[in-house]
DNA sequence: GTCTATAGTGGGATAGAC
DNA sequence: GTCTATCCCACTATAGAC
């Protein structure tokens, strides 16, 4: 299951549910004090009593979603035979990773883009989410490699920067393949 | 040399190199007309007799940008003898890269990331821009396969993502590794 | 081509009553 | 815990005089 969430309060976690709402429909310019305030029939001073600032309300939203993020790659490694290999690993991997990103455009940005708000976050809950890629390429390095990858294809695909008529899946394809052959190579030397 | 400069009025490429500077020294935030104009000892309405609005300068700073980025990367191209294999391009491709967007991480920011306003960018400049990576690696997939695991590495490092003792330098190594070694395999099988 | 003046928008946050 | 009333900030952009 991961890190337990962080007790919130009744009141604290419809607050962030709504921030959450907020956020997937309209993306961070919808995400006001205000906004959260009337979607739960409030006015936005009334938030202050729950939620020191902004800034203590995004990292709510992180939490929450590294949350729900970790829970699909974790579930997705638990269905593989424990001794697949990386490249069959890491292809389940990234396409459990491209579909979640492709499905809460807003909240991936939100986890993956600037700085983390480390110390209002649990402890333990980025390396928790980011562990299936780690334990499945072997290697410190070719997991850094592996996350970079994934997470240029991703973002790449998110803001339109690739030609329309290019094939994403071939480049994913490309890519996971070469990198899941030095995986491989590398646990193969070990073991 | 790559496509024309589109010609603008000293004024304009005052205002561009104006606006550039600010955003180089202080991000995004820092970009605002008032401080644009303030920086060439004018008023901010002033502006919108040489400029149509922010957004145009904007595009007036991509297209600078986009320019002095692409000119470094052809030139790291035409240094190598014209046989290099794939991998010492990519190597050498992916040192400058990365050095140019460390060095201006906001204009990396603004090149790379949400969309790219095309309307008014000149045309060709983009597709110009990319193309050593492309030329280097010989096949669409695999070039952006590249350009998604460099963007990434560049991106993660610029938002503080990988941990303090991360050997990004290894990290990068064997990304460019990986997918070199496809790339010189694409290329032995088509010759 | 520059100025002053100003409109209009939106946001975060606080004080103090209830 | 919620309200009203408000303050503060910052920004883009326009109108019209010079």
């Amino acid at each position: 299951m991961g890190p337990a969430a962080a007790e919130l309060s009744s009141r604290q976690a419809e607050i962030a549910a709504a921030a959450r709402a907020l956020l997937e429909d309209g993306g961070p310019e919808a995400l006001t004090m205000r906004a959260v305030a009337a979607r739960l029939g409030i006015q936005a001073p009334s938030l202050y009593k729950h939620v020191e600032d902004k800034d203590a309300l995004e990292a709510l939203v992180i939490a929450d979603a590294f949350r729900a993020w970790g829970i699909e790659l974790h579930a997705a490694m638990e269905v593989l035979p424990r001794r697949a290999g990386p490249r069959r690993k890491l292809r389940v991997l990234s396409e459990v990773y491209r579909s979640w990103a492709l499905a809460h455009p807003h909240l991936y940005r939100l986890l993956t883009g600037g700085p983390l708000p480390r110390d209002r976050l649990p402890e333990g809950l980025e390396a928790w989410a980011a562990e299936p890629v780690v334990t499945a390429t072997g290697s410190a390095d070719l997991a850094r490699a592996t996350w970079a990858f994934a997470h240029g294809m991703t973002i790449l695909e998110l803001d339109g920067r690739f030609p329309q008529l290019a094939d994403l899946d071939a480049a994913w394809d490309a890519g996971i393949d070469a990198l899941a052959g030095r995986a491989r190579a590398a646990v193969s030397h070990a073991s």
